[in-house]
DNA sequence: CTAAAATGACCGTTACAAGAATCATAAAGG
DNA sequence: CCTTTATGATTCTTGTAACGGTCATTTTAG
């Protein structure tokens, strides 16, 4: 029996495409044929290929460690420190209660 | 035989964790429940659990779609338009050589 | 206090992603 | 030009991620 048919939302898709075609642009500038990229990033080209296409069935570590090996900075360029960031996530998530109770209608939706 | 181990680089282990506790923090925040979220996602609770842990081994698809929902603007909250930024890759894209030949000596690395 | 619900942690099954290989075509560069 | 290399596409095999379930614990709210 196949596996569900599973659907994306439009923003994913988007995002997906944006970062494989990030990490096609930096690898190209950089003059690095998909084989080398592939070969420091430890996985077969094959798997590269589907990255850069914005394949959704990819392990994120692998596209992560593409995009880090390409030269490509995850998420904000501007602050490339990432733990400060974690740990101010942290702190937020401590105010919140440890558990969430179901709202008694329906969940806030409206951003 | 099990695969071989895999390594993650510290930029990849950061930014996952940073994305996934992003998540939490969206839903908490919501006040939706994990069974809500992933329910929503069309994926089971355990995977959201992963993926809420900066698990490298989730398909990205999944990961974007939880981020998606749960309210996190994927890359860069400034500019949440991410059609232009994938046009005006190609466009960047269009103007490299179609095919990148290994250098003499060594690949450009210093970023 | 108590009941109900959320979370965290496990586990077995099974569809499938990653790897590795091949081949054709295109493109680079000597 | 012509050799070499990169890219694009496909296939098969195999280890494993996603699922769905269970259970204990924590936490909420009535």
């Amino acid at each position: 029996m196949p596996r569900k048919p599973r659907t994306y939302s439009h923003l994913t898709q988007q995002a997906l495409l944006l970062i494989g075609k990030q990490i096609k642009l930096a690898r190209k500038s950089r003059r690095m044929p998909e084989r080398e990229l592939a070969a420091r990033a430890g996985m077969a080209r094959s798997t590269l290929q589907r990255i850069e296409k914005g394949d959704p069935l990819v392990e994120i570590g692998l596209v992560f460690e593409a995009a880090t090996l390409a030269g490509v900075s995850l998420f904000h360029p501007e602050t490339s420190r990432l733990a400060p960031q974690i740990a101010h996530l942290d702190d937020k998530l401590a105010l919140l209660p440890k558990s969430i109770r179901a709202p008694r209608k329906d969940v806030r939706d409206d951003f």
